[in-house]
DNA sequence: TACGTATATTTGGTTAACCAATTTAAAGAA
DNA sequence: TTCTTTAAATTGGTTAACCAAATATACGTA
């Protein structure tokens, strides 16, 4: 029985890896400019001794990063980025690694931060009324003793959504979850259930409700205060510092 | 001649909806729960009327937003979250769009505004001077007078790696490409090239170098004022309230 | 020559057959 | 029954052939 690992599946094998490394080294080395146009995949499968399939996995995820455009029927085509940029990107992608817990929670901090203030300054009343409506069912939940981690992300997801901000809240599903495999990982969930975090979750949304975005912003951070000392804590090796909250 | 679109490419095609949206129905009618074994890949492409190449590429696609695993000959597994959050972030996933450029803006002044803090903390000497050495090359090239929007750049993601948080320094990847595309749609690059802006790279650079994050994060938030502002007038329809710098 | 048209080639996308690892089921031994 | 062994079926991954659209080339006409 192998062990599934799920989240942030951003990182690379080692074979696309080589290919990533050989497609940078043909624009390094001039043979390739931005916005020219890829060799075939076909000719690049040869060349590189892959798959063509291979070729055509790494092509789609560096499109994700947006370093390479493909055109139906036309071909690859490298972003109109200069040399050094594009350089510089391929060697941070390729180098990319699956995320350390401390660096989920601090990211989450830091954009739930933002995006709670964002709500709380642009939210619609259809909006504030789906955050009612999940921090309703997230009150139910806990009264009723059960588990109610579920409850809990949907509100926060549903703040999200209210910041009016699509990058941070592509961002926010990008990394919710990883967050919550760690989270069962290391059983930071029991918390979830006090009646103090339904308490924090009330101040947060009359906050968003009175359009009162430092109000909001301060609710937030007190509400991950014990969840980001205690992911400090659980740090084995802690020996950088810690975020200003 | 098409014309090529890069950059953020987590958004899907119409026919990808419609898979995405059918394996939704299988978890939210409970054929299909958390951490179950999806139907083969045979078995979806024949069910949904779509080729399985069609549904592979889908596969892949949630299993980087960590909604999917699949373990090689084995299968594709749901990831073990409950299903009401599953349900919600295979909605939010489906209804996500190409970035505007005010939430796009918005994003890396927050972004960076964190990362310079946490690199002015955490900075090894070896990180110091790779910055230091992004920061001569941007001055030399704008000394020529020569376009420097690359250099630029690069000092900015040289202090993402030195802020020694993978998830902030990743999602600085995954948005970058499309904040250069959106500058030079905008033409907003000229700012660069100004002896003003070399200064205020400058101030960040000796923040990081003395690790003080509070003028490290000030000097950054001035750097970015007028971009933001740039970036607020250009929006068409400016309905919304602006972010607290 | 210059330009429009037709043809041939190349392209990414699709399909179907095949592969090796895995899983499941059956069979056998205790 | 219970556990081990073995064989059949299923899985995702790979390969190769094919498709239609886009491109490049050659040709013909002005």
């Amino acid at each position: 029985m192998i062990i599934q690992e799920f989240g942030m599946e951003g990182t690379f094998k080692p074979e696309e890896r080589q290919i990533i490394s050989k497609i940078k080294d043909l624009i390094t080395s001039q043979k390739l400019k931005p916005g020219d146009r890829l060799p075939s995949e076909r000719k690049l499968s040869e060349e590189f001794g892959v798959s063509r399939s291979n070729v055509r996995e790494v092509i789609q995820k560096l499109e994700f990063y947006g370093l390479l455009t493909t055109l139906p029927q036309s071909g690859t085509f490298v972003a109109k980025i200069g040399v050094p940029a594009l350089s510089g990107m391929f060697t941070d992608l390729m180098q990319l690694k699956k995320p350390d817990f401390k660096s989920l929670v601090e990211t989450r901090i830091m954009l739930e931060t933002n995006i709670v203030s964002l709500a709380a300054e642009r939210r619609t009343t259809q909006q504030l009324i789906q955050i009612e409506e999940a921090l309703i069912a997230y009150q139910k939940k806990v009264e009723r003793g059960e588990s109610a981690v579920e409850e809990d992300l949907m509100f926060h997801l549903k703040i999200s959504e209210a910041s009016g901000n699509s990058v941070m809240n592509t961002l926010m599903l990008i990394i919710t979850p990883e967050i919550i495999t760690n989270f069962e990982k290391y059983h930071v969930c029991t918390n979830s259930m006090t009646q103090d975090n339904v308490m924090e979750h009330l101040q947060i949304f009359e906050a968003i409700k009175n359009q009162n975005p430092v109000a909001a912003r301060h609710y937030l951070q007190h509400h991950f205060k014990t969840l980001y000392e205690y992911c400090n804590q659980t740090e084995t090796i802690n020996n950088s510092g810690t975020m200003q909250l």
